[in-house]
DNA sequence: AAGAATACTAAGTATTGCTTAGTATCAAAT
DNA sequence: ATTTGATACTAAGCAATACTTAGTATTCTT
């Protein structure tokens, strides 16, 4: 089983319309070696460290565990909860369990 | 901003009961070394690899993404969303967008 | 077809994790 | 209170992995 990560950065970075170079930069990469690296995170070559995945999260506006996640439809919603207010997810946690 | 993965995984591991050695030799880790590398990875000192973060969650009983939530109440939801039926989750998606 | 932009890759160097060999801490028993 | 056993923890060297470099491949635009 090999990391999702992987994916789910390739989906996101592409709905956020950015090329792998402007994400590397954008995550304060030396422009030099952006390309490569995004590159490697995304043919699942390497894997980043949790600081670089959490600024990738941030970036592309998704939650860190979005990119961690391997069960596709637990990952969508994911991305939509995460979007609730803190209320709506408290209100949900309580009719959950 | 450091990994939650360690306190996730100290958390998850009491509930199961078992002693890090313990966990670390189920995961298939060499009884020998089963007990540094488990503690090295619940006091942060290390990261595993996604293979390994993989296989403590499966062993755990929680979703993998959970080991990355940075989002306290994000997590306690990736938990119970993860025990629902797969129609379950498709309603739920289906409802919050 | 040519040029520019984007994606991708091999290989060496730098960094990080894993193993070894212990020490520290705590609980239970004597 | 001391010993014993179990669990947790750590430093340091070795092994494995990521990052940088220097490019090539592909795709898009004109």
């Amino acid at each position: 089983m090999n990391s999702p990560l992987a994916h789910r950065l390739r989906s996101a970075r592409q709905a956020a319309n950015l090329t792998q170079q402007q994400l590397g930069i954008r995550l304060g990469m030396d422009p030099n070696t952006a390309s490569a690296r995004m590159n490697q995170y995304e043919k699942g070559k390497h894997a980043p460290d949790y600081q670089t995945a959490k600024r990738m999260a941030d970036e592309l506006g998704v939650p860190v565990a979005y990119l961690y996640c391997d069960d596709d439809m637990l990952a969508e919603l994911i991305c939509v909860i995460a979007k609730l207010k803190e209320s709506e997810k408290a209100e949900l946690l309580e009719k959950l369990r």
